[in-house]
DNA sequence: ATGAAAGCGCTAACAG
DNA sequence: CTGTTAGCGCTTTCAT
């Protein structure tokens, strides 16, 4: 590859007009600017980034990290992520750590190495948060990409996603089709992170009335596989279920399967409704009612949020950006409740 | 964030001793070492990677140039290859096109200003192949990561594999079943990359003496909507097929689904199988009878030929590695043809 | 308007 | 065994 010197060479001038004409700085002479032009197009030049990364301090790539991109939602997300990304001029680097400690810490590591500029975490669950915090504290700025823990402060930056609310919705549209045998299939531990989902459904459901019995809950895995298992056992231990609440598409969609396991028609004999609207949401049969949360923006936050430290070069406060409320989406898995 | 040159003066010795210890080169006394190593641990000393690819001439990172990683078997590959990567020291940069051009230069100048060492490319046909032999001819290695065109000299190191191979195991599972009345949903247009695998399945049909009429082939998109239209569009023109060979999962999906809308039971009234084993294909109802391509192993092939490329510095010429033979994966999308 | 020079953090000979 | 030196490609004062 060619370099700011032969550039120049090929030119008639200097390394450092190359670069003034190149970025726009300082004042150059249209002439020379135009036969610099020309140069660097003819030998096919291209900064290096490695060395610009160098001398200014700072690489033009900024770290996803997720746990697992086999999640169908970390993708979707990836992608929005990667797209803010470079409208702010940055490049993306994935990191999936595959939910092992040791590939996080190298990943983390690197990006202190100046890998990239700042992080980007997508799930802190699955993350060492003390490895996060040291990252920060050597100047590395890292931002939360979706939090959704109300009733604790974020220790980083993060964006602010109203699960809880998520909840309320999805409950207050099965509440609103006349449903009241109503399970709950929890797509994490009761501890988890999806405890504010269904928090937020279970509350609605109590203000209506509706105390939810400990059977007619089932905590598990964020999978479809760990869905059709909750459901299975959900429905062999309630069978006058007429809706299910799943506090996430993915083992929503393992409902689904359940249902036809079993023989249920949904939404006729049984209603569902997830949470999050995945593609795959709208491209099942029946397709998914779910409760949709601001991907796009999220992501968008997210990154802005990132911008702002870097430009601020604050990373020691916790800022927090609220997501706009999720939005219910209704389609064929949820119908009025019917007798049976 | 510590330099070498701090960690050398905690230590008392030059950057050049810290920088033996850390890269286990040269002889350096084992109490030194020990010196070294701890006052980088104090420090919490991270390796600049800027610095060091900047004198090494190259960085640790490669680049993945996908399309978009929208379509869900993209992010599943993009796991596998980083993996690989990871494996090989490498960091994965994850360039998603968007099906823009723009953004495909602009991300391949980049690389060829050192963001990467070398790209992985996934899907050659939406991407500018003159951009890439340019990239290739200022030294860039290049690395095409799916090659099903057997009738083509790739232009570049590729990883073939044999989906023609995957259409004739497709139709030899249909015609073994009974089938005769076997519809064809092309993800791709006649001209487009899934041919060579309708190839493979018609000309499998011919030797057993049953020749496609062409309302019996609906060419299309790489979707599951697209999937759905055609299946539609097919079995509105030919009422009687028995079977559908869909040309990849995704659209196999949407087949799937247009079978619902028309109330046909699968595989009962029709069986369906599609090609890849997207993770999806066992996770809808009825899970999708398939064609496996090796995935892991092409992205493994992929990475290494890269680090054959890289490590004898051969950008040059064409070097080609055959993944395995696609494997048919029988699942519940797939029965006995049935009179009717 | 352009050039000279210093330096980002690190590595790789080569000296000592 | 350890230190010195030079330089990777680029940006950025500071001179001219």
């Amino acid at each position: 590859m060619a370099t700011i010197v032969e550039v120049g060479r090929l030119a008639g001038v200097t390394p450092a007009t190359v670069s003034n004409v190149l970025r726009g700085r300082g004042r150059v002479s249209a002439e020379t600017r135009e036969r610099v032009l020309e140069a660097a197009q003819q030998l096919g030049y291209k900064p290096n980034l490695n060395a610009r990364a160098l001398v200014e301090g700072r690489p033009h790539t900024i770290a996803l990290v997720v746990s697992s991109i086999a999640n169908p939602f970390y993708p979707e997300f990836a992608l929005e992520v990667e797209k803010a990304v470079r409208r702010s001029g940055y490049f993306l680097i994935v990191c999936n750590t595959n939910n092992d400690p040791a590939q996080e810490i190298a990943y983390l590591d690197a990006v202190g190495g100046a890998l990239a500029q700042g992080v980007l975490v997508m799930n802190a669950d699955f993350v060492q948060i003390d490895e996060l915090l040291t990252l920060r504290s050597r100047g590395v700025p890292v931002v939360l990409c979706m939090w959704e823990k109300p009733d604790q402060t974020p220790p980083l930056p993060c964006v602010a996603v109203d699960f809880y609310q998520a909840g309320v919705i999805a409950a207050e549209h099965l509440l609103m089709l006349g449903h009241r045998r109503i399970g709950a299939v929890v797509g994490s531990e009761p501890t988890g992170n999806h405890i504010w989902r269904y928090r937020g459904f279970a509350d609605t459901l109590a203000k209506a009335g509706i105390l939810q019995r400990p059977e007619e809950v089932r905590f598990g895995q964020d999978s479809i596989d760990a869905g059709r298992n909750s459901a299975h056992a959900l429905m062999a231990a309630v069978p006058d279920l007429t809706a299910i609440f799943v506090s996430n598409d993915l083992p929503a969609l393992g409902v689904l399967q359940a249902a036809v396991d079993l023989g249920l028609s949904v939404p006729t004999d049984l209603s569902v409704v997830g949470i999050t609207d995945i593609q795959f949401a709208h491209q099942v049969r029946p397709s998914l009612t779910t409760v949709a949360v601001p991907t796009s923006e999220a992501a968008e936050l997210a990154v802005q949020l990132m911008m702002n430290i870097i430009d601020k070069a604050k990373t020691s406060d916790t800022e927090m950006l609220i997501a706009s409320t999720p939005q219910l989406v209704v389609r064929e898995s949820t119908a009025r409740v019917r007798r049976r």
